[in-house]
Parts: structure tokens; sequence; C-alpha cells
RNA sequence: GGAGGCGUGGCCGAGUGGUCGAAGGCAGCGGUUUUGAAAACCGCCGUAGUGCAAGCUACCGGGGGUUCGAAUCCCUCCGCCUCCGCCA
């Protein structure tokens, strides 16, 4: 959420900026200055009714206790129609709030200054490449016309319908390794702490994040019986429930920046996406992710960034994957990310490169909707920390991009030296099941 | 699923209708004392909104109600705990 403060006063700064996300912005945003200046009016009336109401109830309480009972029963037939006239001005005021409130939540960060202005990931710019792209003697295959059998997508259908899928036996156990290894690699070279989490939570965590009020489409929703008047959510991503553990706190000087990690399962509805990606792994509605976040000082934040998407790149650079890193267009930004940098993996079978990771700065955004906060030193004001998350790496997308570009052309796989303690082989091959 | 209990400031814990944003304690911060430390003593010590400021306002799990006045009474929702049942 944006600063309602900042968005009264520099009403105008805050559409330019978000026009660069998109033009609707500028009409969608129109009547919100008028929206501002009725709440603080209102917010001037009703307290200064409350301040008569007070200083009254304390005279009343003087009359009370004098015994005055005249003075007393004439003095409170008065004071009732004060009362009336604040729970009038308060009903009006907490209508404004509260829709002034859900306006500021419906809107988008505000996109970095550095970010490239743009409407399409065509105007995304390319910031490096690490390492070179595999060449084959033969014609390269998509991943899930390699290792025949491990991967089955006919049970998993048979199971729970499209976009899921099943892995067996060496797939599977590479989905492990993965997660195994990238847990090892951002706790004991990253300096990340490990945790693990629920998959399901209630709504708050999501709008802490951003996730609602406004994607509520995107998420499969739980119900405990046909009444439920609290659903819970399985989480699009381990960013939500990583994020809020520290909702409502306030970080004690010193205690910044922290990094944790941790793996979960993600589910997505991936309404929207019809025909995108509907062969193989690459976009399921169940995914495993190794998520990395950060809370960091407001004026280290950039820095604490910087290094988080160089960790999540160094398990890529460990398995010596291909790799590219473009920082995401004002258009392309996700809805609470004022700067992100996709990391984008080599796809020989498609020949470009595929989002294997996506790393942002939120700034103060999610702290503002979670309230997470530190006091710079001892005695100081709480300020909103700032957040930092990416996907360290995204779990079925990197075993994607294992099988592909370390495919041999009997379409078995040699595995990248890093994962062959974990695999307990070299290499995996197809069978059937 | 059945029965009961509880939600107060960083923590513990008073407060059952009237200057209560809230006693007291612990922790923390500043000081006095001390060669130094501990102890003792004194002071400070929640968050947010609004205003140029002094200040004012709000917040005792959330929402609603009663009342001139609610942390205190009523309703409702949420969360947590204990016991029983079921269960990985």
């Amino acid at each position: 959420m944006l600063d309602a403060r900042y968005v009264a006063d520099h009403l105008d700064e805050v559409i330019q900026r978000l026009k660069n996300r998109s033009s609707t912005w500028e009409s969608q945003l129109a009547d919100l200055g008028d929206l501002a200046s009725q709440r603080r009016q209102l917010i001037g009336t009703t307290e200064a009714l409350a301040a008569r109401r007070n200083a009254a109830n304390q005279e009343m309480s003087k009359l009370a206790k004098g015994g005055d009972r005249e003075a007393f029963a004439l003095r409170r037939d008065e004071l009732k129609a004060l009362s009336a006239e604040l729970k009038s001005e308060e009903t009006k005021l907490s209508a404004i709030l509260k829709t002034f409130e859900e306006r500021l939540m419906s809107i988008p960060n505000l996109p970095h200054a550095d970010a490239p202005v743009g409407s399409s990931e065509e105007q995304n710019r390319v910031v490096r490449e690490w390492g070179k792209k595999p060449s084959f003697d033969f014609e390269p295959k998509a991943h899930y016309d390699l290792v025949p059998g491990l991967l089955d997508f006919e049970r998993a259908s048979k199971l729970s319908g499209s976009r899921f899928s099943v892995l067996w036996a060496q797939a599977s156990r590479l989905e492990r390794s993965l997660i195994t290894y990238m847990l090892n690699v951002h706790t004991e070279q990253n300096g990340y702490t490990e945790v693990a989490v629920p998959y399901l939570v209630r709504s708050a965590p999501l709008e802490g994040t951003g996730q609602l009020p406004k994607f509520e489409q995107d998420l499969f929703q739980t119900k405990r019986h046909e009444d439920d008047e609290e659903p819970l959510y399985l989480i699009p991503t381990g960013e939500v429930p990583i994020t809020n553990l520290h909702a409502d706190e306030i970080f004690e000087p010193g205690s910044l920046p922290r990094s944790y990690c941790g793996f979960t399962p993600c589910f997505r509805s991936e309404a929207g996406s019809y025909g995108k990606d509907v062969r193989g792994l690459f976009r399921q509605h169940q995914f495993d992710k190794v998520e990395l976040v950060c809370f960091a000082e407001a004026e280290k934040s950039e820095e604490a960034f910087q290094k988080l998407t160089a960790d999540a790149e160094s398990i890529l650079q460990q398995l010596g994957l291909h790799y590219r890193v473009v920082e995401l267009c004002t258009g392309d930004l996700g809805f609470s990310a004022t700067k992100t940098y996709d990391l984008e993996v080599w796809l020989p079978s498609q020949g470009r490169y595929r989002e294997i990771s996506s790393c942002s700065l939120f700034g103060d955004f999610q702290a503002r909707r979670a309230k997470i906060r530190y006091r710079p030193a001892v005695k100081q004001k709480p300020q909103l920390v700032h957040t930092i998350n990416g996907s360290g790496l995204a779990v079925g997308r990197t075993l994607i991009a294992i099988l592909e570009q370390y495919q041999e052309a009997d379409g078995s796989v040699s595995l990248p030296a890093a994962l062959r303690p974990l695999m307990g082989c070299d290499e995996i091959a197809g069978q059937k099941f």
C-alpha cells in the first residue's frame, strides 16, 4: 500500500508514475484527491466534537460526585445531542476511511525511477548473461520428451486434471535433491536462515504481501465446511507466509537485515493462462519453490536486493545452467514490486530464455500493509522495513532446465556434478511405470 | 464433534461504569553513587491519526450495542488454551 498522506499530497506525481504501468490509472485515480480532502475535513470535525465530549465527561464526573442530581440530569440531557452529533460524524468518517483504504489497497506500487518504461516484456532490459548456450549435435528435445516415463502427465490428469504432474523414481528424486541442494547453498553459503511454514493461510497475510484483495481469482481457496466464514487459501508462493512471519512486529535496532529461505509448494489457479505452456511441467497448478525473503532497513534495501538476486543466481551458476538477467519494464512489474529482476534460463527446445526466478524489491509497500517495522536506533520511532524476495529457485523449472541443457542424444540426461552426491548417480534415463 | 476457560503496553500483571493510555513488577534507556562492576536510588520508557505548533484524537483481540460517559455491561465474530472423542 502506498502512504495515504503521500498520495494525498502528491497525487499528480503518483498518477504520472502509475501511468507507466498502465494508462488506465489516470482515470481510476481521478476522484482520489477529493476523497483525501473529505477524509481530512471529517477527521478535523469529528475530533473537535470528541474533544468537547471528553471535556464534558470530566465535568459530569464531578457533578456525579457532587450529588447535585438536578444539575446532573439537566446537563445529561444537553449532552445527548452532542453525543448523537458525534456519532453521526463518526459514521460518516468511518465510511470515508473504509473507502479510502479500499482504494489504496488496490493501487499497485510505484515503479522505481530506474525501471525501464514500457508496456510489455518487449521493453524489458537485459542486464547480463551468464555461461554459454549449450550446443547439441542433434535436435534438442523438450523436457517432456526426455527421460521417457519419468514425467507422467496421464496419471496426474487422472488424479487431478490438467496442469498437474506425477514424477517417478529418479525424476522425483531429482526434485527432492534440488530442494535440498538449494536450501543447503542458501543456508551454508549465502547466509540465510531456513524456515518451514504453513501452506494454508488466512486472508490477512495475502493482503500483507499484495495478492488480495485484487487477485483472488489466481488463488485456490479451501473451505472447511459449507458456511465457512473465513476460508483458508493455498499459498501461491512462499513469499506470503515467510514475509508475513513478522507482520505487526517491530525489529529491534541492530537486528536487520534478516534473510530467510524456505521450501514450499505453491498453488496457482492459472486463471487466464489458457493455451499457454500447456505441455509439460512449465506451468502447473502446483509446483515447488525455494523462496528467499529479506527484511532490510530502508537505506540498505537496494544493496540487499542486489545480494538476494546474486544468491538466486548462485544456484544457476553452481548447476552450470546458462541464463540471463532481465530487468522488468514498468508495464511488466508485479502489483507490489517497485523493481524486479527476472532470471531467465535457456531452454534449448524452445530456443529462448524462460523465467526461473523473479527477484523483487518492494520498498515499504508490503511492510505498510503487513505492519512490519524496525527501530533504527534505541528511542527512535519505528519505521517501515523494506522487503525483498525472490525464487531461489522455482524447482520444477530448474528440473526442466537441467533435463534440457544436460540432455544426451538418446534422451537420457547427465547430471550436473553438484547434484550427483544427492542423486546417488551421474545420469538418469527413462523408465516406464 | 462435546465441555469449559482465556485474550490489557516488549514481557508479567492490576483494574468490573466517571480525569484510565491504563497501578505495580520485569526488561530497556539516561543519571547519581563506585577504582571498575554489581546492588541501591532518581528520572525516562506504547503505537498511530491530525495540526505550522502547543495540542487534540484514537487504540485494553475485531465489529456492533447500551449509556451523558465503556478496558469495565450486553451481542457477535476471531484467535488461543485445557479436558473428552476422532485422527497422521
